[in-house]
DNA sequence: TTATATTTGTCGAAAATCACCAAGTTAAAA
DNA sequence: TTTTAACTTGGTGATTTTCGACAAATATAA
């Protein structure tokens, strides 16, 4: 089961870039990209996007590794049973299916 | 699709609790407990041992509402593939399979 | 050693959170 | 209608959290 932090360092280190070019391209400094690799720090949802241009990466593959971390964290560190994730989907794909009330929902 | 507030409203008045009462036993006010049921605010993690305890259900139960709204109005919110969430529950898994480590994990 | 890369701890400003309060609204009864 | 209770909403200030920045320490390599 790979990390988010080694899902990133693997891409890095795939392009050629160390951790400093990497960061400069994200906003942060290589102290900061050196505690999203080990896991030590959450990366920012807004650099995501920067992150998947410097990387040459579907944005949406980084969002499934970024998100699913974040996920089972958080149901990890709270004890959350297995099956929050099954009806987390089903809520999912509520929200999409009344789109067309996203004002209204405030998320 | 039942949401968080509605799912607390619904106990609630089961129950035969106004929202004064109710907010008195988990360190609200009636204004934050009406914003909770109404989607307009999030509850803290740390009130769902009270709201278990006032409502006398399982805290897993609430656990499970909690989170699995959380999760999905993020995932919404942040355009996230529907895919995340079986990501998520696989790294979940993991994470309780090597929860001998737990300590250096850092969660 | 010297240079480069990475890790780690700390700090302060900025941002977010949250309980509290007060005013406004609704609803039901009198 | 008036009164009363229940609920909603906006705002405020204090506290807490976040996050980029800096610096020192450690590692890696030449």
């Amino acid at each position: 089961m790979e990390s988010f932090g080694n899902y990133i360092r693997r891409l890095r280190t795939e392009k050629g870039l160390n951790q400093t070019e990497l960061a400069a391209k994200i906003g942060l400094d290589s102290g900061g990209l050196s505690k999203v690799e080990n896991g030590k720090k959450e990366l920012k949802e807004s650099k995501l996007q920067l992150l998947a241009k410097a990387l040459k990466i579907d944005v949406a593959d980084i969002k499934k590794q970024y998100f699913s971390e974040k996920f089972a964290e958080d149901c990890f560190k709270y004890k959350c049973p297995d099956t929050v994730f099954q009806l987390a989907e089903e809520k999912a794909k509520y929200y999409k299916s009344v789109k067309t009330k996203q004002a209204s929902l405030n998320l």
